[in-house]
DNA sequence: ATTACTACCTGACAGC
DNA sequence: TGCTGTCAGGTAGTAA
């Protein structure tokens, strides 16, 4: 469920709560490690929410249907519960793909979209053969893009998603990098994309799926052409693509 | 190095 | 109403 957008919206909810509070106890699925440390910090890394402590690091990747709020009620799929010194970090996980764990070193990433230069992308993209979807979606080449974002900045750029990255010439890997940093930017300020499960840090829906131009929409009229939004599998992932202006 | 496929788990929805 | 099949924002592991 949550990429890059959700993920941040969520980081920018808990910094306004979390920083300086201690750990009291701690329930269901979270690590009892964090018990009487203080949070210093609160980060984004990729797809994952960080909490820094003085020793180390906490860990927390939503999956597919995670939630990590600042509540103190519970619900049916309430999988763990830090209690603070002043109120309770509630994290809930329908499907149970989400992951909670203490670490001192970072999980191995790529660089993120947001902060990779346009010329560094360039270089990273065409050094591969892998279709382009496929690259972009993997968190070991770029950390934070997902499903929703990798068909919409791919609309925007026009650009096939069965390309080989080393096909894409520079100035079409220069509109990519491009539509990368607008879509997900647009996405953030709009508080994410809230497609069945996503909510912030207090429990709000965001509004980014009322923008979405390809994602989901196969079947529709593209809103660029004449043509008709179409739905393939690259990777096994649905893929939603306009076969006219984004041609192979 | 890269691809293909499976598994993890639950819910929503379409069709019968 | 209820059953069956399909699909879903993600990632890890295994085999080819």
């Amino acid at each position: 469920m949550p990429e890059l957008p959700e993920v941040e919206t969520v980081v920018r909810g808990l910094q306004a709560v979390l920083p300086r509070r201690t750990v009291v106890a701690v329930a269901g699925v979270a690590p009892e490690v964090t018990v009487g440390k203080c949070i210093l910090a609160v980060r984004r890394y990729g797809k994952f929410i960080v909490l820094d402590f003085e020793d180390g690091m906490l860990f927390v990747h939503l999956g597919m249907t995670g939630q990590l709020m600042w509540s103190s009620e519970q619900s049916k799929f309430t999988r763990g519960q830090f209690f603070l010194d002043e109120g309770v970090l509630r994290y809930d996980d329908i499907r149970k793909f989400g992951k909670v764990f203490w670490a001192t070193t970072y999980p191995k990433r790529g660089p993120d979209p947001l902060e990779i230069s346009a010329g560094d992308f360039v270089q990273l993209v065409q050094s591969r053969r892998t279709r382009i979807k496929v690259l972009l979606l993997d968190q070991g080449f770029l950390r934070g893009m997902g499903n929703i974002y990798t068909d919409e900045v791919l609309f925007l750029a026009r650009i096939h998603p069965m390309t080989p990255g080393d096909a894409l010439s520079k100035p079409k890997l220069l509109v990519l990098h491009q539509a990368i940093q607008e879509v997900l930017a647009a996405a953030i300020a709009a508080g994410g994309s809230s497609i069945s499960d996503y909510v912030n840090a207090k429990g709000e829906k965001g509004s980014f799926q009322d923008h979405h131009q390809a994602y989901g929409k196969h079947g529709k009229p593209c809103p660029r052409c004449a043509g008709t939004l179409e739905r393939m599998l690259v990777s096994q992932r649905g893929t939603t693509f306009c076969p006219k202006c984004q041609k192979l």
